[in-house]
DNA sequence: ACTTTTATGCAATAATGTTGCATGAATAAA
DNA sequence: TTTATTCATGCAACATTATTGCATAAAAGT
């Protein structure tokens, strides 16, 4: 779904097509990290913060964006992909954060290794974060 | 440093040994799963909200805590190992988050693999969160 | 016991998350 | 293309969490 029109990947999961949804998701389509709401707040005043909220939440629901753990306690979003759709999330990929710049993105070449528990624990996905520096901010 | 005393647990790491601290620190020792701010304030209204907060930001920062990524928005806390000091956390463990009690836990003897990324990233420290079903909860 | 240093509680504020409801916009139906 | 219906939006309001400043109280050093 990655790099579709905004206004096909609305209808086709059953969201009506308004200004709002457009704008954030052309947006996250051409960022290439993840987007807080804040990001998002900054970005589009003249929608309302609820509205941007639940755009988010909408998004969520319907397989479009994914939250990214972080430890920060700030929720970030990213766009998912093809695998995804209303009934879960089924990614593979993991995420990639800079504790310089703070951005977030996600590696969808790096796949998460197998990991083995023990039997008591049943395992329904995995959330790979990786810290470290990016590369612009390798030189600063 | 697991399950040691508390007292000498905070005379190691240069903080005042007070009645806060203390509490905090049994609390996190006889509990087996991660531990938020809320959770405390919860057991332990005789303290200020604020003073847990001061206290989890004191333990954080000199080791003794480390915070767990969740994409709940919440943060969480779970005890370090022997090997994070105040200059860095130096973790290899995993977390498990039940998605049915919410609660989470760090899988000491599970080791975190290794994982290869595109050279331009700088890789710092990996954060690992398996989300799935508990034994506890597997039978409701 | 006294001094110095640091933690605590209280007040206050900012940011974020969340819900209800009236209105306006988007889709479906005629 | 007009009308009816469904749904998104903005506003108000509130809950929760995160955060800082400051006076006081408590801990450690002498």
């Amino acid at each position: 779904m990655n790099h579709k029109d905004p206004i096909a990947i609305l209808r086709s999961h059953n969201l009506r097509v308004t200004d709002c949804r457009i704008a954030v998701l052309q947006h996250f389509m051409k960022t290439d990290h993840a987007l807080s709401q804040g990001d998002l707040e900054e970005n589009y005043s003249e929608f309302d913060r609820v509205t941007l909220y639940r755009t988010l939440q909408n998004f969520l629901e319907k397989g479009i964006l994914h939250r990214i753990p972080d430890d920060s306690g700030f929720a970030s979003y990213g766009l998912c992909f093809e695998t995804c759709t209303p009934d879960g999330h089924h990614h593979d990929h993991l995420h990639f954060k800079c504790s310089d710049c703070g951005h977030i993105q996600c590696l969808e070449q790096t796949h998460v290794p197998k990991i083995k528990l023990p039997k008591q624990f049943q395992v329904d996905h995995i959330d790979l974060i990786i810290e470290g520096t990016c590369s612009d901010c390798q030189h600063a």
